[in-house]
RNA sequence: CGGGGUGUAGCGCAGUCCGGUUAGCGCACCUGGUUUGGGACCAGGGGGUCGAAGGUUCGAAUCCUUUUACCCCGACCA
């Protein structure tokens, strides 16, 4: 957890901007909102996809890829999708460029304007659910379980490096179903995967829940969502599963004959999470020396910096760590030795721990006399003198306990952080002073989140599976209520 | 789109109010040397149309006009 993050609210964003800098993650680019992911930051990336690429796969899902471009009237189908998304789409409407006959450089040519405008995606169910009418004719040929790896486009008036950019990656799950049962347990199974891979690889824990209907996706029946609390005391939406009944299937005609040969609109499921995630962990985990990775999505997880004097050390040190590098690299743990002349140790060692890297093992020749190493480890800062033997055993266990350690540190955080208000001034009082998941009751309508909303700048983040019932009075309106539901101000 | 702020070397900034030597500092970079267990030190060196355009003036980074880009705070949103 951060050092002083209470008294740093005010410039958190700073703090993040310079963890993303000086980390190395991202920047911003040339195009207004648009994120530079650099090597580094894509290297986390990459780890977040293969790890969620396999959890689809186990669930049975298989990628596929779908067009960038959308046209104008199939994104119009859907009568509340388009309204939630018209606001912030990118819309190609030429083709061509031609050199300006008045003057230097090229303008679009006005021949060439298209007949109908394209959408660049701002996420894919229109583009899909055109085209899953054409795969879906009988009940065999359901359930169909795609995933998307993409880049998608909203125009957001206001960005932020990795948690809003006008262009992010993502993947986008989207699936056809026989029945409704079945597309819920798909939207209940995938919001499982997502809250799995945020607790077990992120070390993030996360509430699942039901988003509120001011809140649900546009053009979803039922949103789930899983929630993190950030160290700031905001929250951070940080995957969502969607039930779409059979909205699109009726906007795009998407009927299937069953096995009484009678024609049924297909049901369907959405579910995505982004590059957002890597904003998440920085939130979660890094404190003032930088970033803090979890070790199953850190790229480096274990590096080993020389200390030496002479080429003689320098050369019975790579020998020495050589033996450790294949045992480690024998346990599946991605090793770096860095034993680059040109910089110093010191520099090295604020350099690692600046991009996160869990365990650092540092061999001079003090070291190689005795048969030992110094371990220092990224979430306690903690450094230890192990011996040389079966270092590669320690390291996993260690490796092991900082993913885990990480984890309870943000749980006990969020523990914390999590009060229950019941009234109005309690409420505010909450937010406004230590900020966190305010558990509160609401009396259920639309209105009066709205109005909260305003008042307060909190928005009801999800009601919780398994909530349990109580009754109690609206802490806005004084309605009656029969649950508590979670809310907090959030990114 | 509203309210603030900033554009000066690769990065971070001072200088601007009150115009005046050759525009300066830290980091980074290059060369040489000494160093190396928590971002080394010394010496020397390279790098600038001061965001852009126009104006005032003997003289503009500095004053005036216009313009543009970016950042922060709102509205919008994953």
């Amino acid at each position: 957890m951060a050092k002083n993050f209470a008294t740093r609210e005010e410039n958190y964003s700073q703090w993040y901007n310079d963890i993303v800098k000086r980390a190395d993650l991202a920047e911003n680019s040339a195009v207004r909102g648009c994120m530079v992911i650099k090597p580094y930051g894509y290297a986390i990336w990459e780890k977040m996809h293969d790890a969620l690429d396999a959890m689809f796969k186990e669930t049975g899902h298989s990628n596929a890829y779908f067009p960038l471009f959308i046209p104008k009237s199939f994104f119009s189908k859907e009568a509340s999708h388009v309204e939630g998304f018209a606001k912030e789409c990118a819309v190609i409407t030429h083709y061509r460029l031609k050199n300006d006959p008045d003057g230097q450089g090229v303008v679009v040519d006005p021949d060439a304007k298209l007949e109908e405008e394209l959408i660049v995606r701002p996420t894919s169910e229109t583009i899909i659910w055109n085209t899953y009418k054409n795969w879906i004719q009988s009940y065999r040929d359901l359930p169909i379980l795609c995933n998307q790896w993409a880049n998608v486009v909203r125009w957001e008036m206001r960005t932020r490096l990795f948690l809003r950019t006008a262009e992010f990656l993502w993947q986008e799950g989207h699936t056809a179903h026989a029945t409704k049962e079945e597309a819920m347990e798909e939207t209940e199974r995938m919001l499982n995967v997502y809250a799995t891979f945020a607790e077990k690889y992120m070390s993030i824990p996360v509430i699942k829940g039901f988003k509120s209907p001011n809140e649900r996706f546009a053009g979803a029946i039922e949103t789930l969502c899983i929630e993190a609390l950030m160290q700031d005391g905001k929250a951070l939406q940080a995957g969502t599963s969607h039930f779409l009944g059979q909205n699109f299937a009726k906007a795009f005609d998407v009927q299937f004959l069953n096995k009484e040969n009678q024609l049924e609109y297909v049901w369907a499921t959405s579910w995505g999470v982004s590059t957002r995630l890597i904003g998440a962990l920085i939130m979660t985990h890094s404190d003032d020396n930088g970033l803090v990775l979890p070790p199953k999505l850190a790229p480096i997880q274990v590096v080993i910096i020389p200390i030496y004097k002479s080429e003689e050390q320098r050369q019975a040190i790579g020998e020495k760590v050589d033996i450790l590098i294949k045992k480690l690299k024998a346990k599946n743990i991605s090793v770096k030795y860095d034993d680059d002349d040109s910089k110093r140790s010191g520099w090295k060692f604020n350099e690692y721990e600046v991009k996160g890297v869990p365990v650092r093992v540092a061999i001079g020749p003090r070291d190689l006399e005795n048969n030992q190493a110094e371990v220092a480890r990224r979430d306690t800062l903690e450094k230890q003198t192990l011996s040389f033997d079966n270092l590669d055993v320690e390291i996993e266990k260690m490796l092991d306990d900082i993913q885990q350690n990480l984890f309870n540190k943000a749980l006990k955080f969020r523990e914390e952080n999590t009060r229950k208000a019941d009234t109005w001034e309690e409420f505010l009082d909450i937010l406004d002073n230590q900020g966190g998941f305010v558990a509160a009751h609401w009396d259920g309508t639309p209105e009066t989140e709205e109005k909260i909303k305003e008042a307060a700048k909190a928005t009801i983040r999800c009601i919780p599976f398994n909530n349990p019932l109580e009754e109690g009075k609206c802490i806005f309106t004084g309605k009656p209520s029969k649950q508590r539901v979670l809310f907090a101000r959030a990114y």
